[in-house]
RNA sequence: AGCGGGAUGGGAUAGCCAGGAGAUUCCGCCGGGCUCAUAACCCGGAGAUCGGUGGUUCAAAUCCACCUCCCGCUACCA
């Protein structure tokens, strides 16, 4: 690896982060890869050699779990989903130089060596190891099916991750009072011996690592809080049967996530295979010198700072030069949902009929790559409408439509010094995107040279010197001739089909997809190919309303669901996640006799004095007149409510609650208050401190 | 409280890492032009205390400190 600019001599390589295979993609899926795919192209533009790989992830337990409830093994479940991603990738025009599996013999071979030559360095050791077991099937259980509280805050968490409460990641056997989410019976510990990476080692290597690394700041800086706070040993297998198996014990297989990133090495090396290594060399790429990018979704940068450059490092590989980490996709403001059916699907996006090459535009350009971005029908109609339309279509189509009107193809005329200028300029702006590994600034290379064209044209009329002054009219069409060329080449990676229909139009030879910076500047073609066409349609209000009225149905329905069942695990049962709704908890099922309702003694109060507490961020200590007694109150109301304007107010307390100690403060009684904004219950009336409520 | 991401004309965004011209672009608005072009294009205009307060600097949207608010996960909500 360099830190050269791009292009350097050196092989680089273009992953995009695994499909896990077991479920459809939608497009908040798509930005990842087009993302991936936009960059690949546009460093092979620069004239660097590029390999640009990916596969399906299809371990680990969530596809057991699924393949089960199918009533299919796992291999052939993630298979079924590993060829519909083969063949929806291209449809985006997504096109891997390979495309392969975790599952199949390269990555399975690949893998064992890393774990071989991890273990030779000595960074693994054996560890017993509490797992979670279902004593009823007697077999272990997965700690994403694994549900208790997180040992680090306390709250509701998953077996692998405290989901719900910090986030952390937890390793097998760490969370306490564990119970099965599939059948929901307590689990019990059981020691079992498993293998772990001596990650811990490494943070030294890690820090270091991370400043050197390149691409979107949020993959810098994440990582390194989990590195101050202490790295912790990784647990690299898992009692499964479905995985690879960890070489000379047959109970384990390894963890997803160490033979998941090992399947860019794997696809490398089958696209290097195929080829031949004096075309692409994968081992040079990530033995010698390679430039490793790493294009994901924000949510696995972990793995691509820490594990897996761990691993590189003690397996003697080069380290990744890049990770972009990009921000997730909202539809209409709120999050794709693929249990919910609150998405827009990558094969309905196709089945409308829209152009991939519209699509790739509106991810790849509408804001930064790790920002989040929103879609909605109305702002893809907004861009397509204005920017491919109106401004480059437009260009384009005006520009060679005059041409071949009236010279029947490129007007003969030397490149004018100013076109050529902002064409160099264009090619710039292209190339410190590449560098600066903003697929945005591609884009915007593009459009601002359209801009320039439609200014140009507009500027020198040529419609009114082809019949007095027909030179000075070739002139004008000739640059633009020009600038619609560079248009074809720097658009490419951001729209490969319709970069390559316009390449056509202007009669070049070959494909668009092969051309590189260098044929920017190069005199088109004299005849053109075909006749000139629009290259992009726009999209009519008529059409957006239609498809807002077939969305928003789902997005409603999900979006009801959700305040039913926020926080719930797609898996669990609807019951479940009635239960534990923060939105509208549902009504208690149990009775409460007279009797005991009885036993409480509410009683109206009214507010004397508010103190804030110290230190505390919520609580504040309340001095309540209940009639008989003024009562000291605790109460977590501090950011909820102005504390001016409190004493005086009327409120409901509860009188014989047992005393208690908050932050060091005694709270004699309780507040009552609705709600996550604390309404506070008062009286409707005029009711005196100390009234009885019933 | 913690972590991450934000706060820039009516809306949406860029610029911030590497501090310096009139703060970008798109949509919308107002006025004009053009008629080669897909009611597209071009020109002009109105509209921004660049979340706030301090600091560093000749110079701050940009760097530093503190704060406020918003989003996501979560807390001391008796």
């Amino acid at each position: 690896m360099s830190h050269e600019d791009y292009p350097t001599d050196d092989p680089a390589v273009v992953t995009c982060g695994l499909p896990y295979a077991n479920g459809d993609l939608h497009i908040g899926h798509l930005r990842t890869y087009v993302g991936g795919d936009v960059y690949a192209r546009a460093l092979e533009k620069l004239g660097q050699q590029t390999a640009f790989v990916c596969g399906s992830d299809m371990h680990g337990t969530p596809i057991v779990v699924n393949a089960e409830q199918e009533g299919v093994d796992p291999e052939s479940f993630a298979l079924e989903w590993h060829e519909q991603y083969e063949e929806t990738f291209p449809k985006f025009a997504v096109d891997f130089d390979n495309y392969g599996h975790t599952h199949d013999e390269t990555n399975t071979e690949l893998t064992l060596e890393f774990v071989e030559r991890m273990e030779a360095e000595g960074y693994v050791y054996e560890k017993e190891i509490k797992v979670a077991w279902d004593p009823e099937d007697d077999q272990p259980l997965p700690d994403r099916y694994v549900e208790g509280t997180c040992p680090y805050c306390g709250s509701k968490a998953r077996g692998d991750e405290c989901d719900e409460g910090c986030g952390r990641h937890l390793e097998p056997g760490e969370i306490e009072d564990p119970v099965s989410t599939i059948s929901g019976n307590p689990a019990e510990y059981r020691e079992r011996p498993h293998k772990f990476f001596r990650v811990s080692d490494l943070s030294e290597y890690l820090t270091e690592f991370l400043d050197r690394l390149e691409g979107t700041a949020n993959a810098r800086n994440q990582p390194r809080q989990w590195i101050e706070e202490g790295l912790e040993d990784w647990c690299i297998t898992r009692d499964l049967d479905w995985g690879i198996d960890y070489a000379g014990e047959e109970d384990l297989v390894l963890y997803v996530w160490v033979d998941a990133p090992i399947e860019y090495v794997a696809s490398t090396k089958q696209y290097s295979e195929r080829v031949g290594s004096d075309v692409y060399d994968w081992e040079e790429a990530w033995k010698g010198d390679g430039e490793i990018v790493h294009v994901i979704g924000r949510d696995i940068i972990q793995h691509h700072t820490i594990f897996w450059p761990a691993m590189l490092h003690v397996v003697g590989y080069d380290e990744p030069r890049s990770v972009m980490a990009s921000g997730f996709m909202t539809l209409n403001g709120e999050g794709f949902s693929t249990s919910r059916n609150r998405a827009v699907w990558a094969q309905e996006y196709l089945d409308e009929g829209f152009h991939e090459d519209l699509l790739r535009y509106y991810l790849a350009t509408n804001g930064g790559f790790q920002q989040d971005v929103d879609f909605s029908w109305q702002k893809f109609a907004d861009r397509v409408n204005g920017e491919l339309v109106g401004d480059l279509g437009n260009f384009l189509y005006r520009s060679l439509l005059f041409a071949h009107r009236n010279w029947e193809g490129t007007p003969e005329a030397d490149l004018s010094d100013e076109v050529r200028a902002e064409i160099e300029a264009a090619i710039d702006a292209f190339e410190a995107a590449v560098n600066d590994y903003s697929v945005r600034k591609l884009g915007d290379a593009t459009l601002d040279l359209a801009r320039f064209g439609n200014r140009y044209i507009q500027n020198n009329e040529p419609w009114k010197l082809v019949d007095e002054a027909p030179e000075a009219a070739a002139q004008v069409i000739r640059d633009c001739v020009q600038v619609a060329k560079a248009v074809a080449v720097l658009f490419e990676p951001l729209a490969p089909g319709k970069a390559e229909s316009l390449w056509e139009q202007l009669g070049e030879d070959g494909s668009v997809h092969d051309a590189e910076l260098d044929a920017v500047l190069e005199a088109p073609p004299a005849a053109f190919g075909t006749e000139p066409a629009e290259l992009f349609e726009g999209v009519e209000d008529e059409r957006v309303e239609e498809l807002n009225e077939k969305l928003e149905p789902r997005v409603q329905e999900a979006t009801g669901e959700d305040a039913a069942s926020e926080g719930a695990a797609e898996t669990e049962s609807e019951e479940a996640t009635a239960a534990d709704s923060p939105d509208m908890e549902p009504i208690a099922d149990e009775r409460l006799s007279f009797e005991d309702f009885q036993d409480l003694d509410l009683r109206v109060g009214r507010i004397e004095t508010v103190d804030p507490i110290e230190d505390s961020d919520d609580l504040v200590r309340l001095e309540i007149d209940i009639g008989a007694e003024t009562r000291q109150v605790v109460a977590g109301i501090k950011q909820l409510h102005d504390l001016d304007e409190l004493p005086g107010e009327k409120v409901v307390v509860v009188a014989n609650l047992e005393k208690t100690e908050l932050f060091g403060v005694e709270s004699n009684g309780m507040l009552l208050a609705a709600g996550e904004q604390a309404d506070l219950l008062t009286t409707h009336g005029d009711a005196d401190p100390g009234e009885k409520v019933r």
